[in-house]
DNA sequence: TTGACATATTTAGATTTATCAATGTATTGT
DNA sequence: ACAATACATTGATAAATCTAAATATGTCAA
């Protein structure tokens, strides 16, 4: 699982665009990741969330989304946000999640490049 | 490797937007194949092309470009035509190859579902 | 027809990935 | 402190992927 470092930092290189565009697309390309995003993306806020009236939705949620056992879906989420598609931040014993606009803007900004 | 079937026929269902927007990005996850779409969006009639100016680009220059063998950039342009990310033409014993809008259309809509 | 060329397919190996069970860690409530 | 809860990590396995060598297919030229 390799992350994405956006700004160069003291311990390497900055990757190049196309091979960060590369890692977003990735984490793009499973179903459940997508389904997990689209469920983000459309219940910022829930009623029916388990965690209450935060922004954001926490892990056990996603569990019931996607049908997927905990551990899975814990990777799928560290997944995600080690390319910045999604945000994680703990409060409490829980984890709320919801979507980071940089990966977004990372592969809007590359997509013309390849024809898109 | 999955094929992405746009419009629904009489083989069996048609793949779900999510589904189908998940095959996509999986192609875009290969660097190899960014570097083979950039240049096809950047060089769709070359000078330097080794067949010729003819719309598109024959497979033998993507060797050069991403410096695989012949058969691995088979591989990646038998996996971008099938999402429809790249349309290929044979005109005698090359095969042209330009963009293909459709595939780029595809995840464009499906963007915004997921927070994009 | 024969040979050369361009590309596709097959086969195989190394690496990566998705998944879950088991376990670990951190936080809360009693 | 103890138990329960929420999530992360580890370990293991099956499936998928990238790559290239070898081979096959199709096309053109002589």
């Amino acid at each position: 699982m390799s992350s994405l470092v956006l700004q160069p930092d003291a311990r390497g290189p900055e990757k190049s665009v196309l091979e960060a565009s590369a890692l977003v697309f990735k984490a793009l390309s499973d179903p459940a990741r997508l389904k997990i995003l689209a469920h983000l993306a459309q219940n910022q806020n829930p009623d029916g969330a388990c965690c209450g009236p935060q922004p954001g939705l926490c892990a056990c949620d996603l569990e019931t989304v996607t049908g997927l056992s905990q551990p899975t879906v814990s990777h799928h989420m560290k997944c995600l946000v080690s390319v910045h598609l999604v945000k994680g931040e703990k409060r409490g014993k829980w984890m709320y999640y919801r979507i980071d606009p940089r990966g977004f803007a990372l592969i809007k900004t590359f997509l013309p490049t390849i024809g898109g």
